[in-house]
DNA sequence: AGATATATTGGTAACGTTACCATTCGTTAT
DNA sequence: ATAACGAATGGTAACGTTACCAATATATCT
């Protein structure tokens, strides 16, 4: 900290070794037809310094940064961190590093914090769904390099994406919770809804009852962020109706949780007096009792596949065939349905 | 994506309005002393072009560079992801942005994430806990910035630190466990004990059992990552021992949640056959019926301090009056004990 | 009016690195 | 022996921006 010469250069290294600065530089960057005595010469040289690369200035006069500029709505949910955990190891070993931009679920946030990280010239992008504001399409159609979108395969990527497919979640859930008897089915959801896939898996939801045969009672979409308090409360509010419902999908399984745990303190019988689903298949609800009834969704492998394509392109400059990559959902059938 | 075309560059901005790059350079940055008209020419040119600053280009000429290295064990427990909320959530509306790297808790992880991040000539760097590496140290002896250190607050910071005091968590809990009568109390770690921090916390717990004369009946210390699984597997090793212990300290509410669930599944009465007693104070673990007796940490809070203290040093130019800051935990006493 | 201050604009150099081209020197092929 | 080649090293310019200083125009003061 705080202490006043300044970091020792390429130059310096040079000059104290004795050579170029460009044969230091190829020294540093294990370039091919250096002699082992140069090496050594410039090695010690950089260690007795103890010199730094910069690779800001690096990436000025190269072409690219060696940075991955990822934007996750939030970091406080169970979601999001699997994905950066996925994309961090699928980057560990190779040069590039990763760039975290947080939208917090703002309605502009994503607009904004793509044009901060565009500043910084990353190498490629990666974003989660695939519904985007008309000024970041057009952002990123100006963006060379791999730009993947995370969580969603129902629709076209602007370049590549990787994700489950939102309407078989909705569907097979719906699917589920007929074919199990239920009659009077309602969806909660959070976020105000603003990411649009939860929207999708929900439209699919209510089609598929009303296919079915069994519409769907009632949705409430909350506003506040998803949480255990916000799960329970949304139960409550179910709970007050004249006609209660006897099945409730949740957008999430934090939702579904504190819903679980308020019926539970109420003395209601999940599911003898109420079916309840979630989405997203954590850990812990298969250790519950009653395990939840939920879908799996694979999202360490969704941002470990996402940072592998970009780690591809970037470095190996070979681009995947298929440019949406589509992974499985699972219903998991727990015992609160 | 892949469009042939080079983005446009200041100059070209100026080129297209007619003005020098250094005015342009002025009204992109708002400096003071621009006239309108100016200011209007270039932001015309400027939206025309598309022009996207390039900051990695200002900050090789400028002193800094307006990242803000973070350093995290991994993104798949509860704790990190909060902090780097509270990171986010004190950088939002300043320039200053987050670049993310994980040390999946390896032995040498940190040291080379933190080469890996200081070669990008960060403006701040936050990492965790208080114990690291001799070239970890020297390396930030180098560093011009702030460094915080976030998560402990029982020693000496390189250069600020924000936390909560390992030994009191551990002391609070010994006495919480023995006042209440248990008598064969044993504790369950993870991550092969390498955060030392849960080192510091378990060896003022068994000190102080010591002190009150009920000292530690075992301590096992699992190699593998925190989880709910491990958890329950450290329960089952207690549970086979000739002498069980009565009640039980886990390094963290993954693994005391992982336990309550394998003792419930046992059908073992908790706390009457054995009590259970976690650290971090996860929202769910109140929710959740028996509810944990837990320490709750400011996980949120941490993140967000440290934040602010790299803001106002980086950007203001003003260091807080304290080098450590401490915060506190709380006792929950829930129903496990 | 002349002097002085202030607002506005421009020119040049530099940040630390690497791409590109040039040079030297030894080695192999003819 | 000469040409041709490749390995090893060096020199120069450039990446896009901003710090610094200089120059001009305009406003204010005595």
């Amino acid at each position: 900290m705080e202490n006043g010469r300044k970091k020792p250069t390429l130059k310096d290294v040079a000059a104290l070794s004795g050579v170029s600065v460009i044969s230091a530089s190829r020294v540093i960057n294990n370039a091919p037809n250096v002699s082992r005595t140069l090496r050594e010469k410039v090695e010690k040289a950089a260690a007795t310094l103890g010199y730094q690369r910069n690779r800001i200035a690096g990436s000025l006069r190269g072409k690219a940064t060696e940075l991955i500029a990822v934007i996750v709505p939030s970091m406080s949910n169970h979601v999001f961190p699997q994905i950066v955990d996925g994309i961090d190891d699928a980057l560990k070993g190779s040069k590039l590093q990763l760039v975290l931009g947080m939208t917090k679920y703002e309605e502009m946030g994503e607009e904004s914090i793509l044009r901060e990280l565009l500043t910084w010239n990353p190498a490629g992008v990666i974003l989660s769904g695939l519904e985007h504001s008309e000024n970041t399409k057009a952002m990123l159609s100006q963006f060379n390099g791999p730009i993947v979108e995370v969580m969603d395969s129902d629709g076209d990527a602007i370049d590549m994406a990787v994700g489950v497919s939102m309407e078989e979640a909705g569907k097979s859930i719906a699917q589920h919770l007929v074919s199990l008897g239920y009659q009077r089915i309602a969806y909660v959801g959070a976020w105000g809804e603003r990411p649009k896939r939860s929207l999708k898996r929900r439209l699919a939801f209510e089609a598929e009852l009303a296919r079915l045969g069994q519409p769907i009672l009632t949705s409430i979409i909350l506003d506040e962020q998803s949480s255990l308090h916000v799960g329970a409360s949304g139960m409550q509010q179910l709970l007050e109706r004249k006609l209660k419902p006897d099945a409730v999908f949740f957008a999430n399984d934090d939702l579904a949780l504190g819903a679980l745990f308020f019926c539970q303190s109420k003395n209601l019988s999940v599911p003898t007096d109420i079916a309840l689903a979630g989405y997203n298949g954590l850990d812990m609800c298969q250790l519950i009792s009653p395990r939840l009834t939920t879908i799996a969704t694979p999202r360490y492998d969704m941002g470990r596949i996402a940072g592998e394509i970009s780690r591809k392109v970037i470095l190996d400059e070979e681009r995947p065939k298929q440019l949406v990559h589509k992974l499985d959902v699972q219903l998991i059938a727990g015992e609160t349905t």
